[in-house]
DNA sequence: ATCCTATCGACCAGGGTGGTCAATGATAAT
DNA sequence: ATTATCATTGACCACCCTGGTCGATAGGAT
């Protein structure tokens, strides 16, 4: 694993996209480390060189993928912005942006913890546990609960916001499938988005606090 | 699969549930006939007498699942309830009483398209195609659009509803994971449920006519 | 010339694959 | 009682893929 680490920055990379995908895909057991190998183009022996074990590099990778998404995302999110439905707008914008930088980390820990059929070392368990934690009050932490219609429970409107919104990134993943994304003009589908969060706004907070 | 007709109820269902569920869970290249057949309780051979391929048995289950889906969920849309809100309500009642029934239909329509690597046969896939297109018609067709509020996109309120009921239903169904249905008391869930479409109502639909 | 390290891919035993088929049991027809 | 038909089984097949190993290299440094 020392090995791994002082390969080049590109050949790291591509050896981690590689590995992340085929999990992503296939869940830890059905997951094929030849097939790892061939999209990574080094040699099966390699691999087990720079980790002793199929379930050795899976933990790297649960390891490197949560790291990964504190410091490129959670760690960015605004919390002085007091406004719920403006701090999923950015906090939107900032998933967005680490997910182009690095796709299959969010593919990966999507399935991750389903389909690993072993025990993880428990100081990653932890870290995973915690991540999950945080990055739910950080959401909720800090509303400016008077924004919110007094004739609604603000529990459950966060609720239906937070739903309508993944609604929306679920459909628009599903519309671009297949796509690349390089090749995507993301500017209307932001602008679209933009307008189904003026929609929640006129729905759920006060009338007066509406605009600005 | 004449054969198979012939069957009495129960073994019937005992096998195609075995079969929904081993390729809802693997999709179809690496669902295991093997996993069917010893889950079914029957000998490997009955399989091939009954369904004469792997590829045979998956394409009756697409047709079987279709069907019943129809049969038991779309023909019973009460497209006279012209309150948008409400027949999503007593639609979400008949999908779980559909899903009751049958669970693992479901599952299978949900991964099904996704994982099979070969061209179905065309009136199977015609059949989905239309199902899809009759679905996404009935909650539409004849809703009274006089309800919704006028300073809104109706078509966007449309699916920040719909989003939102899914995503109440994929959150109970994440929670209530791993228990057996037929020991949870659903009482309390379908008025939670309520609760929240009374939500919808008060956001979506004009002031004046939001209590019945 | 001697080490050290990185790299490859052929190779391994084990297990799983979809599908077949001879054997057997059961039921009905003669 | 005998034969014919059908239902059922699981051992068996050739094949493929598995995670992991290891001897053979090559190249650079000493």
């Amino acid at each position: 694993m020392e090995k791994f680490k002082g390969l080049d920055e590109e050949k790291q990379q591509k050896i981690l996209d590689a590995a992340l995908l085929e999990f992503a895909e296939h869940g830890y057991k059905k997951a094929s480390t030849n097939r790892i190998v061939k999209e990574a183009g080094i040699g099966k022996g390699m691999l087990f060189y720079y980790f002793k074990s199929k379930k050795d590099l899976y933990e790297f990778l649960a390891e490197y993928s949560l790291d990964f998404v504190v410091e490129k995302y959670f760690s960015k999110i605004d919390m002085a912005e007091s406004d719920f439905i403006e701090r999923l707008k950015h906090t939107s914008q900032l998933k967005f942006e680490a997910q182009t930088e690095n796709k299959n980390v969010f593919n990966f820990l999507g399935t991750f913890m389903l389909t690993a059929d072993f025990k993880l070392a428990p100081h990653i368990q932890k870290k995973y546990e915690t991540m999950q934690q945080k990055g739910n009050a950080m959401l909720y932490e800090d509303v400016d609960l008077s924004l919110f219609r007094d004739d609604v429970d603000v529990q459950k409107a966060f609720k239906l916001i937070r739903w309508s919104i993944e609604g929306y990134q679920n459909e628009l993943l599903h519309k671009l499938q297949g796509q690349s994304m390089a090749s995507i003009d993301f500017d209307p589908y932001w602008e679209e988005f933009y307008e189904y969060l003026e929609i929640l706004k006129k729905s759920f907070y006060k009338e007066g606090k509406r605009d600005q």
